[in-house]
DNA sequence: CATACTAGTTTCTCTTTGGTAACCGGTTAC
DNA sequence: GTAACCGGTTACCAAAGAGAAACTAGTATG
């Protein structure tokens, strides 16, 4: 859309409006363990996810560091947080509706990933 | 694929290394601008782009960043970048066919910026 | 009573990130 | 000569990111 003419006038005007939104992306999404937060959850919709779980099976991360970018993205309402009133407390975390849109960009990413090692280990052959 | 049962046993292995893969990604393209940058030149393949264009028109980049970003891009292929023997001399710098590859990922970022950009507007009404 | 579990928080520290501003060499236009 | 342009680099500094470890509170188990 607005690709009228090719001298770039209009084009540019398009171009800084997508730069515009990457960057409103990356204000919410970026960062060391957000995507991996938000993956993770996608692909547990079927199990019961607590904190202590999240901590072991995301590589690499602190209980500081999780409860942090935990309270991000539920304030972006991209997961939910529900406490249990068992004994001993159990919180369940969930990814949202609205949290499941993001699943094509940690898709793009997931399969850039695989693509990006395969070539790596190509070039050291 | 390797989705033989649902009680998670290799279903985990699998989210496992889904997980692993982005953290791969995230470490080439992470970060504030990387992503910004290679987005800006896949736009403007058509285009001649220097240093000091792209300074001016990737909003809110110091020289200092770009430098660096464009020096971590190029080592990881993703970018070309040729001296001009002109007077100043110029430099030009060009998305590869590799960094094409990255037009998925920035494509998702752009579109579920937009979608955000929306529901925020909707939610303050 | 000691230990362990969940779900974090707090403190301390180090590193990374990032911005500002000055500066460099070379060239050209006034 | 001086100012301006290109393509950066360098120095300085502040803020954010991030890890380690200790700690809290409540419950339960041995």
């Amino acid at each position: 859309m607005a690709k009228i003419n090719d001298n770039g006038v209009l084009r540019e005007a398009n171009c800084s409006e997508e730069l515009m939104a990457m960057r409103d992306s990356l204000d919410v999404l970026g960062g060391k363990w957000k995507l991996m937060i938000l993956r993770f959850l996608t692909n547990r919709t079927h199990q019961v996810i607590h904190f202590k779980k999240m901590q072991r099976e995301i590589d690499g991360i602190s209980a500081k560091m999780l409860s942090k970018e935990l309270k991000e993205l539920e304030i972006n309402l991209l997961i939910s947080r529900a406490a249990q009133d068992t004994k001993p407390v159990t919180v369940v975390y969930a990814i949202t509706e609205y949290g499941k849109s993001v699943l094509p960009v940690t898709e793009t990413l997931v399969n850039w990933g695989i693509t990006h090692r395969e070539k790596i280990i190509e070039s050291l052959k």
